[in-house]
DNA sequence: GACCTTATCTTTTTT
DNA sequence: AGATAAGGTC
């Protein structure tokens, strides 16, 4: 340890050693902040003898959480049984409310232990609800917008009344009564979203002081990372958890503060020093990482915003090479010059037996599928961070559904997901009828469909599905529970008795301590649905099995009173025998034998596998036969080897959805990948020899959302701060002069970013400009791809790479790459290589979808042809400059068609974009 | 109620 | 371009 701190700064060695009382570390980028943090747990633990799991360190991104855990435990090796506890905001908020959660219920209402957790989608879906219900037409208020406002609230804790009563406009009122309406929803489902998370594990610590001394006594040092982007209710939990000790040590930056779009507010930094008096404030200045070229470039662009105290960071790395700025005429040439550079540079590092790495950093995901395109062309394997996840496919979340609702019935998201998923005979209208019900009687949706079939409210064949589809969920539950039998015979009694064992085991967690006091009692009280049993030690694995049941809680439920299908119903009273023959059928010839011995709780595999197979699901995409349906079969096998992991490593369903509910893409992030693709956001806190920023483009980074407040553009500056000091060595900026937004066939001109001209120029090295002699977007030619030679016209292979269309623009031998051996390759095994050698193995954190990415990597392979350059007889071309009496001057970059039918399109610079005909639009050629 | 075609919107950034 | 919502038809 000793010589670990002989090889630090004083600041960085005061930043480990002032390890009691409350300090705040400001850590510019790259001055070795982790190696603090990590430095100081393991000196608590190996010099002040502090036992492990009594330091609790909370992170942002899992990402983050896992890196320093490994690092601190390479620190620490084999020193300490416990480990310490290692979390990032939301996973420690679960870990709470997943334990302690019921000691917030009043009178036995409230959210339980098995609450679900809502992802934004489950949000918008709720949202939506709420605008029909209050019949709020969605293209005058849009979900996403009043979504928005309600999770801004929430991060400065304001509730719907609140809410309403600041509110100073009918907008503002109405969102307040979405607001409401979505609360209530969330908590009928016994649900929470991201926020909740927050929020409710600081209103459950406020208000038990039971629970809250409890953590405080188990956590006596406690460490937060990018303090910088907390929000208010980070803010109070980390206040909360911190006690009266006040053993905490926070770390940030304010130049690299970039989420205060999520409530994250810079004055958490100042209101530090005033909560805790003593506070000691450390900065590390130096640093450690980049070139003094890199960072006096940074530097000089952070420099812009007004709001900043205003430090400077030094390096001992003097020179460095020249910021690279490259100039292409579209966003293809760009990537394209991306790629290149790339090859040539893990070719060089490769002689060098460097590991290399390298990031391409962009500011919205949408701007990484040229880069994927390019990288893919020149063969070079990558990494992608971010954009679609796994757990964002379709059939993934489907199945993820299915098992949300076995866990938690009154989830009407996730039932109303797959209810009719496989296509099961339950439509628009059952469903609406179902949600009407529901809606005036205060059940679930699921309780209402429980009350349908028992009363005979519907017709019966919708009946017969949704009994099917009951039985299908109560079974799956059932395997869970070690009382199988009893259930079944109990719920064929119009009983339900749930019986479960839930298990919460940390995932860092392994040693429950005496504090822990193991939560036995349990509210047999008044709620609406199913509650699972007794919840358990977080640490241990639940031994009890305890009842929980609750069905049939509505006694005085009349079905006539607010059935508006009471006369439906009654057209089908005559075959109410018929009907109960039907659903008694269903109920029994489901049996779900065979898939494990009664009594025993199902593993998560075998639900899956139950899941699967019951439902369909499977055998629907099967009998689709598509190359799609085909993967998403695979994604689903995928999803059962997470589970098959999960099992192996202790968790059950409930955490096995809370992590799937809580990685995120960046989580993917590989760090021995040579090539990452991410956005700026997703590149905070790493580092990379060579980096490549690009867009550097007003409107696209600074983003136009961001340039109507001063502040939001000084956001964006600090991001292009964050993004610059990425790099170590090498920097790299790109701009492409015409962009195509959306999947427009008109590229806009574009305009450098402010922040390209707040980059001193003495320090940028132009890396050309291909444009520079010829009008832009159809100089792509001379430099290989993008440019308007014929694809048609490649002889022999059909792969998409003749040799003639290199990107050689600055490296003339491709005889080494991929080109050549690809373009010698027949058809077929080239899109099947493709696919699977750029995507699959050791760079894709995801090992699957090797078969989805093959599907895109085919795509590619047939670039679409680009449109000839034609002359009229006027002699208004591609390119050319022309005159509108109306529009002014504009310039050409379309034809369409011929002679008389001839359009054309031309951006103007006052008005836009315009498709003409040419006969009658009089233009003038310049 | 399922399926197909058409219109509309999208692109911030993420736990 | 691609996804998704809406609308129309069988």
């Amino acid at each position: 340890m000793q010589h670990l701190l002989d090889q630090m700064n004083p600041q960085q060695r005061e930043g480990v050693l002032q390890v009691d009382g409350p300090v705040l570390l400001l850590a510019g980028a790259g001055s070795g902040k982790t190696r603090v943090i990590t430095h100081r747990i393991a000196y608590l633990i190996q010099e002040r003898g502090v036992a492990a799991d009594s330091i609790l360190a909370v992170t942002f991104t899992n990402k983050a959480a896992k890196e320093m855990g490994e690092r601190v435990d390479k620190l620490i090796g084999h020193s300490s049984l416990a480990k310490p506890l290692i979390a990032t905001f939301h996973s420690l908020c679960v870990r709470i409310l997943r334990r302690d959660i019921e000691a917030l219920r009043v009178n036995g209402v409230g959210l339980t232990k098995s609450f679900a957790i809502y992802d934004e989608n489950d949000q918008q879906a709720v949202v939506k609800q709420a605008l029909k219900r209050l019949g709020i037409d969605d293209k005058q208020l849009k979900p996403r917008v009043a979504l928005g406002r309600i999770s801004w609230a929430k991060n400065h804790m304001i509730d719907p009344q609140e809410y309403f009563l600041a509110s100073a406009n009918p907008l503002e009122e109405k969102i307040a009564h979405i607001f409401e309406s979505y609360k209530k929803e969330l908590f009928k489902n016994n649900a929470l979203d991201f926020d909740d998370l927050l929020l409710e594990a600081v209103r459950l610590l406020k208000s038990s002081s039971e629970v809250r001394e409890r953590y405080n006594r188990r956590y006596q040092y406690l460490l937060i990372d990018e303090y910088q982007d907390t929000n208010r209710p980070q803010y109070e939990l980390m206040k909360l958890l911190a006690g009266e000790r006040g053993n905490v040590c926070v770390v940030g930056d304010e130049d690299q503060s970039i989420y205060s779009w999520r409530g994250a507010d810079i004055k958490n930094i100042l209101e530090f020093e005033k909560d805790f008096p003593d506070t000691k404030v450390i900065r590390l200045e130096q640093n450690y990482r980049s070139t003094q070229t890199i960072l006096e470039a940074a530097g000089a662009v952070v420099k812009n915003n007004v709001q900043r105290k205003g430090k400077e960071l030094f390096t001992t790395r003097e020179g460095g090479s020249m910021i690279g700025y490259y100039e292409a005429p579209d966003g293809e040439n760009e990537a394209l010059f991306i790629a290149d550079r790339i090859q040539t540079y893990l070719r060089e590092a490769g002689q060098k037996e460097d590991a290399p790495r390298c990031a391409v950093l962009y500011r919205t995901n949408s701007q990484s599928r040229l880069v994927e395109e390019a990288l893919r062309r020149y063969q070079i394997q990558y990494h992608m961070v971010g954009g679609f996840s796994f757990y964002e496919r379709a059939e993934v979340k489907d199945l993820l559904s299915y098992l949300k609702l076995v866990q938690n019935p009154r989830d009407s998201i996730a039932l109303g997901r797959v209810v009719n998923s496989p296509a099961r005979g339950i439509g628009k209208t059952t469903m609406e009828t179902l949600e009407r019900m529901a809606l005036s009687t205060g059940l679930s949706t699921w309780d209402a469909i429980e009350r349908a079939i028992q009363e005979q409210l519907l017709p019966a064949r919708a009946l017969t599905a949704l009994a099917g589809f009951r039985r299908l969920i109560l079974d799956a539950r059932a395997m869970l529970g070690s009382e199988f039998a009893e259930t079944l015979a109990a719920d064929a009694a119009g009983e339900e008795t749930v019986d479960e064992s839930v298990e919460f085991i940390g995932q860092e967690e392994n040693a429950s301590t005496e504090d822990e006091n193991v939560d036995t009692s349990f509210d047999t009280s008044f709620n609406f649905g199913f509650d699972f049993g007794p919840s358990e030690e977080i640490s241990t694995i639940a031994a009890e099995n305890s009842v929980g049941f609750d069905a049939d809680v509505d006694t005085s439920f009349d079905a006539a009173a607010f059935n508006p299908f009471a006369a439906s119903t009654q057209k089908h009273e005559t075959r109410v025998s018929e009907i109960k023959a039907d659903v008694a059928k269903v109920e029994t010839s489901t049996r779900v034998d065979g898939f494990r011995a009664p009594g025993d709780p199902a593993t998560l595999p075998e639900l899956i596998k139950f899941l699967n197979d019951r439902s369909g699901y499977i055998k629907t995409l099967e009998a689709e036969g598509t190359p799609e349906a085909f993967s998403r079969i695979e994604n689903l096998k995928e999803l059962a080897n997470a589970a098959q992991d999960a099992q192996e490593r202790g968790e059950t369903l409930a955490t096995f959805l809370d992590h799937a509910a809580l990685v995120s893409d960046v989580d993917q992030y590989n760090a021995d990948a040579r090539v990452t693709m991410m956005t700026l956001h997703a590149a905070k806190g790493l580092e990379f020899p060579l980096v490549f920023l690009c867009g550097m483009e007003e409107g696209l980074f600074p983003h136009s959302r961001t340039l109507q407040d001063p502040s939001g553009l000084e956001e964006e500056r600090r991001l292009c701060y964050v993004g610059m000091t990425r790099a170590m060595d090498t920097l790299i900026l790109t701009r492409a002069r015409y962009r195509r937004r959306y999947g427009s066939d008109m590229p806009e001109a574009s305009i450098a970013s402010r922040f390209l001209e707040e980059v001193p120029s003495r320090l940028v090295e132009d890396l050309g400009s291909p444009s520079d002699s010829r009008s832009a977007w159809n100089s792509g030619r001379e430099y290989g791809y993008g440019g308007n030679k014929k694809w048609s016209s490649r002889r022999g292979n059909d792969d998409g790479y003749g040799s003639e269309r290199h990107y050689n623009y600055e490296d003339e031998d491709q005889s080494a790459t991929g080109h050549s051996s690809s373009s010698s390759t027949p058809k077929p095994k080239t899109g099947l290589q493709f696919g699977i050698k750029a995507n699959s193995g050791a760079e894709g954190s995801i090992d699957n979808i090797a078969s989805f990415f093959g599907a895109r990597g085919q795509k590619v392979d047939r670039p679409k042809l680009e449109i000839p350059d034609q002359k009229s007889s006027t002699g208004i071309r591609n390119g050319s400059r022309v005159r509108h009496p109306k529009y002014g001057e504009g310039t050409v970059f379309r034809r369409e068609g011929d002679g008389d039918d001839a359009k054309i399109t031309v951006q103007f610079a006052q008005h836009g974009v315009k498709k003409l005909v040419e006969k009658f639009a009089q233009l003038e050629r310049l």
